[in-house]
DNA sequence: CCAGAAACGTACCATGCAGTATGGTATGAA
DNA sequence: TTCATACCATACTGCATGGTACGTTTCTGG
């Protein structure tokens, strides 16, 4: 790569914390991986921290905002579907890397509660206005379909989640 | 306390563990808890990583094999309402900072791994006996259950866990 | 009471980490 | 071409951590 810049240092970010956890996100080894030197790194980010603040909002606008507006784009109808196809398509190893960085800081910790809060919301609301359902009901099925979400996350990220809500169960 | 033994150091960890996660398992911030010096940390434990491999195993005994021993003393045919009950007085945080560790230390993954499998296991041979489910089945049916109480752990470790298998679903 | 073992304290070392200071190089606009 | 700015390299500092060596205290059985 001729040069950095500030996405390619997330990018990169992102696919050492998909494969090593957040602990792998030293600045020498990013710097190693980008074949840069610190000065690199401290150019493009006030500390270490700021990275890692950074690289989670790049987290929320891909794997939640970009995914609900692409929903919301699709027409009234076929959001449920198109919901769990999205959701399918989601990086689950990613995921289940943010959210073991969130034990470990305050800042990823927010991050993740309120990414959280939003897809529950957003199932929610799915719910009620594509099936028969009051908000209680929806919102009782929306946290139901989304622990097994995450479970099935967790325990088997390399496999499309299990759903309670798909057809095919 | 007079006297530190191994198993007070283990009891320690595993509280340190649930409320601050593995990287709060620092020697010296054991040490400081134990109110010892680092010549009785290592007086008990080879090194750090065997205070951890300890702690896994001690982890397992209680959340697991204790558990399963506990429902299999019971008698047959309220096995399920025993499990159920037993699952819901786990540590469900202590399960978490197990499981976030798991994806930084290797021998933490393993740890993990076998308990889950174990717990999925006895999950689905307590299906299979107690409801009429052939073995594929009852197998599918642990997968989503255990899925779901991973899930339910992660996303609110102080509620009981939610469940499909439970009457009041 | 005494010897040996178990538990503990103190003082050290090496390493890996975040962060900083400062100077150098490439790039695009005027 | 020139100059401001973005990008990058090098060499350092300070700190927290795991680990070791060795001596001291406390407990326990004979």
């Amino acid at each position: 790569m001729s040069r950095m810049r500030r996405s390619d240092w997330l990018d990169l970010g992102l696919r050492m914390l998909t494969e090593g956890g957040v602990e792998s996100l030293t600045v020498d080894a990013l710097c190693r991986m980008a074949q840069r030197t610190r000065g690199s790194f401290y150019h493009h980010f006030q500390d270490h921290e700021g990275f890692l603040v950074a690289l989670a909002e790049t987290w929320r606008d891909r794997q939640t905002d970009a995914v609900i507006a692409e929903v919301d784009a699709g027409r009234q109808g076929a959001r449920g579907d198109l919901l769990h196809r999205a959701a399918g398509a989601i990086d689950h190893r990613l995921d289940v890397a943010m959210r073991r960085a969130a034990g470990r800081d305050a800042v990823f910790a927010a991050m993740v509660a309120a990414v959280d809060a939003r897809r529950i919301g957003y199932i929610a609301k799915t719910l009620q206005s594509e099936r028969a359902l009051d908000a209680a009901e929806a919102a009782r099925l929306a946290d139901l379909e989304y622990a097994l979400f995450v479970g099935s996350q967790v325990l088997w990220p390399d496999r499309p989640p299990l759903s309670v809500l798909d057809g095919a169960d």
